[in-house]
DNA sequence: ATACAAAATATGTATACACATCTATTACCG
DNA sequence: CGGTAATAGATGTGTATACATATTTTGTAT
């Protein structure tokens, strides 16, 4: 028969460290989503690129990594997969520095037909929280965001 | 003189996807720790696993990735620029295939040294959050970290 | 005691992410 | 207009992270 793991407790103290906590607990949900999306062609990064595409419309790599708070030179490894596989274009802007981002026809209907999953991963994880959790989720994650770029600006 | 920025606009929009927020969230928070780290030797990342060595003393591989929620095979090399620099160590436990953790007495020190660089950055996220706020987020990232390892288990 | 299942970790592979530095382009100032 | 500074993005380098697979060790059923 099985034998049971040495280590079957399941409790995440909190680290005083709010840096420590937000990271963990964003691989949490990162996994769980993960799980979900698994086999569709997109992980949980490349599925919020391509969410905040589908938001933004044709926009510019500078603004998408701003967006996303994601250092723009990142995004330009970052989106070589989404490229690759057909999901994204770019074309260069007036601003011939600028690259410009956009959905394919393709990255549209492909996004619109694993949107259920994702919707199965949201609520999944709503499930297992309050109603009243999810929306001070919601909401903190907002705050914090702003609290953390500011600051950073602030120095 | 400096030019503007083509983009100066500061919203950070909120995305229907809980994944995609708290991600966007975590690297905010970790550039913010990172600006206060940087030169220490330790990045957000390796502080965080330090900190939970402080708290736990020796442990397991495996029992630190539970609690970190982090996958124990990507401890496997997240560990190494750690012992590289001599912060912790490594020996065999009594069961063979386990590997016990511990933090380097001068590993402990170079961490008390510091901690007050980490508590600057702790601060300056607070001050730019409200009281409650600060409060609702360690809050919400502890049910988060909760619900979504549950979650994902439960599938 | 042996055989098989399960656990702990290591390694291969691919993506995620940041910062420093480099290149090309653009903006501004005199 | 010409020179310099600032921006947008690409690339080098190093860490972060997951999962699949391989290896070693341990537990358990017969």
């Amino acid at each position: 028969m099985k034998h049971a793991p040495k280590n079957p407790d399941n409790a995440f103290f909190p680290l005083p460290c709010a840096c420590a906590n937000i990271r963990r607990a964003a691989r949490a949900v990162t996994r769980l989503y993960d799980q979900e999306l698994s086999g569709t062609g997109l992980e949980a990064t490349q599925f919020s690129i391509v969410m905040a595409l589908v938001k933004a419309g044709e926009i510019s790599q500078g603004h998408l990594g701003a967006f996303l708070v994601l250092d723009s030179t990142t995004l330009s490894r970052s989106l070589r997969p989404l490229l690759r596989e057909g999901w994204i274009r770019s074309r260069p802007g007036d601003d011939r520095r600028e690259k410009l981002i956009d959905l394919t026809p393709e990255g549209r209907r492909r996004f619109s037909a694993l949107l259920p999953k994702w919707e199965k991963a949201q609520e999944r994880l709503r499930q297992a929280m309050t109603d009243a959790g999810w929306d001070r989720m919601q909401r903190t994650l907002a705050d914090v965001t702003e609290a953390a770029a500011l600051a950073r600006k602030t120095r």
